[in-house]
DNA sequence: TGTACATCAGTGAACGCGCGTTCACTGATGTAC
DNA sequence: TGTACATCAGTGAACGCGCGTTCACTGATGTAC
C-alpha cells in the first residue's frame, strides 16, 4: 500500500461524502466519476478499489446522507429535545430550499429514486421510515379520523414534496416558492397537533 | 418537402408525445434523442429541423404532458363536475402511481426541474399553479386556521411528494407505497375539507 | 530491533460506447407563372 | 390546368466529447521472520 489504513479509510469517506454532495445537487447522470474522485483528492481510477461500480458508491453516498440529514432534522436544541416544531421549522425552511448539497437526499432525490435499482430503494426506504417514525413521535393531540401512523406518513410525505416543489419553482417563481414553503409549513403544523403558539398564530395570518 | 404539412404537424406532435412519455419513464439523462425520435418515427436528425436542443423538446414535453395530466384529473366524470374526491381518488392511486409514463409529470420529475433551466422551471410553474386553482375551487369547508389558498397549496404538494415518495419505495417495499398512498388520501381528504361519506370514514379504519 | 518481501490503494493511459449536434444531401410538396 | 422550380422536413454519415470501467504498474505500508 501506498497509503496507511487511516488514509485509506479517509478516502473512502471523502469519496462517499462527496459523492453525496454532487449528486444531490446535479444528480445520477449529472456528475462523473471522474469529478467525485477529483473532489475527494484522488483519481478515478481508485473508485473501483473501493466500490464496484458508481452505482454501489451512490447507493452508500445516499445511506450517509440519509444519515446526516436525519441526525440534522433530529439534533438537540439548547440542550432539549427537538419538537416537531423544531423538526418542521428546520425542513421547510428557505435555508433547507437553497442547500440542495447538503440537504434532505429524499427531498433532493424523490423522484429520481423511482428509476435507480431495487438496492436504492432499500436505502431510501429506510431512511422515510426512520423519519417517519420519529415524527410519529413528536406528533401532538389531533381531532383527525386518521391514525397517528397515517398522520405521520402524510406529514413527511408533504415535507418531502413541498421542499421538491418550492424547488422546482423556485428559479422562475420564487416567491411561489417562498408560499408554498409557508403554506406546508402552516398546513402541516395545523394537521399535526402542533402546540398552538402566538408564532403559529402570526403564521397562519401571512 | 418530402411530407406535407399535415404529415410534418404529426411528426411534431408525436415527438412531443414519445419525448414526454420517455423522459417521465427515464430522467432527462436517461433517454437519448435518437431513441425519442426512433419512438416518434424518425430519424435522429429530424428533431433538429423542429426543436433547436433537446432541452428545447424537454420544455415542450413537460408542458405537454401537464396539459394532458390536469386535463385527465378535471376530467367529468359521469356528466358531472368532478370533485375534490374524484381528484385525489385520482391522483393518489395505485394506478397513477405504477403509470410513470402517462401520469402526471410533477409527480415523475419534481426533483429533477430543480436542476434544469429557467425555461423548464417556468413550465412546471405554470401546470402547478393550475392543479392549486382548480383544488382551491374544489375545498370543501374547514376548521383550519390556513387560508384557502394555503390549504390548495399544501394539498397539491402533498399529493405530488405522496406519488413520488410511494414510488421511490415501491421496489423494496410496496406495502409501505399502498401505506403511502391511503394515508396521505385520507389526511389530506380531511384538510381539504372533503365531504365526509361513510367510504371516508371507512377508508379512515384501514 | 532489523531485514525481506507480499500486499493492495491509488495512478493514469487506454478501452469501447453512446451522447447531442452538424451538415451535405434528397425529393415530394407547395407555389409561381 | 400544366410546367418549372424553390422550399425545407427528413435522412444518415460524421463530428468531437465525456462517460464508466479496465488494467498494467507503482511504491509505501504492514507483516513474517
Amino acid at each position: 500500500m501506498n497509503v496507511t489504513k487511516e488514509r485509506t479509510a479517509a478516502n473512502r469517506a471523502a469519496l462517499v461524502r462527496e459523492a453525496g454532495r454532487l449528486l444531490r445537487e446535479r444528480g445520477m447522470d449529472g456528475v462523473g466519476v471522474a469529478e467525485i474522485c477529483r473532489a475527494a483528492g484522488l483519481t478515478h481510477g481508485a473508485l473501483y478499489a473501493q466500490f464496484p461500480s458508481k452505482e454501489a458508491l451512490a447507493a452508500e453516498a445516499l445511506a450517509y446522507g440519509l444519515d446526516r440529514s436525519f441526525i440534522s432534522m433530529t439534533a438537540s436544541k439548547d440542550d432539549r429535545r427537538p419538537t416537531l416544531t423544531d423538526y418542521l421549522d428546520r425542513y421547510l425552511s428557505r435555508r433547507h430550499r437553497e442547500n440542495l448539497a447538503g440537504g434532505c437526499p429524499m427531498a433532493a432525490s424523490a423522484s429520481e429514486i423511482a428509476r435507480q435499482d431495487e438496492s436504492v430503494s432499500l436505502r431510501f426506504s429506510e431512511g422515510f421510515e426512520r423519519t417517519v417514525e420519529a415524527v410519529q413521535a413528536a406528533l401532538g393531540p389531533t381531532r383527525s379520523m386518521a391514525t397517528p401512523r397515517q398522520t405521520a406518513l402524510a406529514t413527511v410525505a408533504a415535507m418531502i414534496g413541498g421542499v421538491a416543489v418550492s424547488r422546482a419553482v423556485a428559479k422562475a417563481h420564487p416567491r411561489l416558492a417562498d408560499e408554498i414553503l409557508s403554506a406546508v409549513r402552516q398546513v402541516v403544523g395545523e394537521v399535526s397537533g402542533e402546540q398552538a403558539t402566538r408564532k403559529a398564530k402570526a403564521r397562519a395570518r401571512r
